[in-house]
DNA sequence: CGAGAAATCCCCCGAATGCGGGAGGCGCGG
DNA sequence: CCGCGCCTCCCGCATTCGGGGGATTTCTCG
């Protein structure tokens, strides 16, 4: 099994290589730290699986660097192995063809039995704890919520689309009620909790 | 040397022992994934080096973690491993005592060459990009951020706090200052940058 | 003792926010 | 074709925010 192992966390990758190693059959053939990195290496490396992480660095995100791999190698398998309980990229790496699924607070055998039943053609999910209702915003009021988190006012946001203000506080009126919250601060931390935007790309 | 390992992940802490394993004079003796486990099994352990992340689940933190196995173990040295570039959690876990901080997307023969150091004797920092001007927030100033983070306003922190809500007005101003933030929704970013909340303990 | 930081309270004021409602246009699928 | 969701705009209104000023007490530290 050639596996290839995208993490920004280096150490975790390398250590990943080790306890994956240390079983039959499973060769680590590279390492990428993004997925501009993973993308490059691609044809280089021919990997059978891909074991990533969603959180990665650079200009494109987990979720987008499945959906391109898959793209260039249809034949290639993606595990997803993320730490966050972040529902809505993990469904969106889903959606972009992503076969597996793991978190980091399992057990290392549910990596093990990923990667194997994966490596059959099969899928594997482990599974989340809850169901939890697909909150979907709509496109404009993502926008919106995402310059809602980087502290814009409601005017800012309005020059920023170009639209009039008052559109700007139905938008942002939506996305409270959506997300269930009080006012701007909480929509933020809801943002945030449920992956909406990333700290790290905010600034 | 015998190592012990802490760590919610437990992917990457069977993965972390396999990687330091494959050096010579390497033990990891136990592996725990909450400062509670930790402190059970320390007794049984005795390690002599510890390394551990600072995000830990359950009901005390890692640099809580970390200052109670030192007050029972001052021989113990405690390495910190941690994602996030969470300086004030950094800072947190320097004066609780650890005498080794590497970050997880550094190289792996950088946490090698901490466990090594700190074997010696030594201390080992991999240090932060960049210093970072310590913003100190005063012990109000960051009970009043904390609720500002959870969406709170101002009246309703001061009922919780029990003073008046010019009181926390002027506490707000204050930290909006400090944190260089226009707003809440900007304080609340910054807060979780910095380590000041973790959006883990918001609800 | 005196300096200074921390925490508390007070006033004024303009701007931003959040809520309620209404309303028109546009595109897509039944 | 007709409805429905999405985006857009508008009005009014009570509340909250954020900045400015100044004031007091308590406490620590040199």
């Amino acid at each position: 099994m050639r596996i290839v192992l995208v993490d920004d966390h280096r150490v975790v990758a390398r250590s990943l290589k080790a306890f994956l190693e240390s079983f039959d059959g499973l060769q680590v053939v590279g390492m990428a730290a993004s997925g501009e990195e993973l993308l490059e290496k691609l044809d280089e490396w021919q990997p059978e699986i891909i074991v990533q992480d969603l959180l990665l660095p650079g200009g494109i995100d987990g979720v987008e660097t499945t959906r391109r791999v898959l793209r260039r190698q249809p034949g290639a398998r993606v595990i997803v192995l993320t730490a966050s309980t972040d529902e809505a990229r993990m469904m969106g790496a889903l959606r972009a063809g992503a076969c597996g699924y793991v978190r980091k607070d399992a057990e290392p055998e549910t990596l093990l039995a990923a990667v194997r039943a994966v490596a059959r053609g099969k899928q594997f999910y482990d599974v989340p704890p809850v169901a939890g209702a697909e909150e979907d915003l709509t496109p404009r009021e993502k926008e919106v919520l995402r310059r809602v988190a980087l502290g814009r006012s409601n005017k800012e946001i309005a020059d920023e689309l170009g639209v009039a203000d008052e559109t700007v506080k139905t938008h942002v009126t939506h996305v409270l009620s959506k997300l269930m919250a009080d006012n701007r601060a909480q929509a933020v931390v809801q943002a945030l909790k449920r992956g909406l935007v990333s700290l790290d790309e905010l600034e």
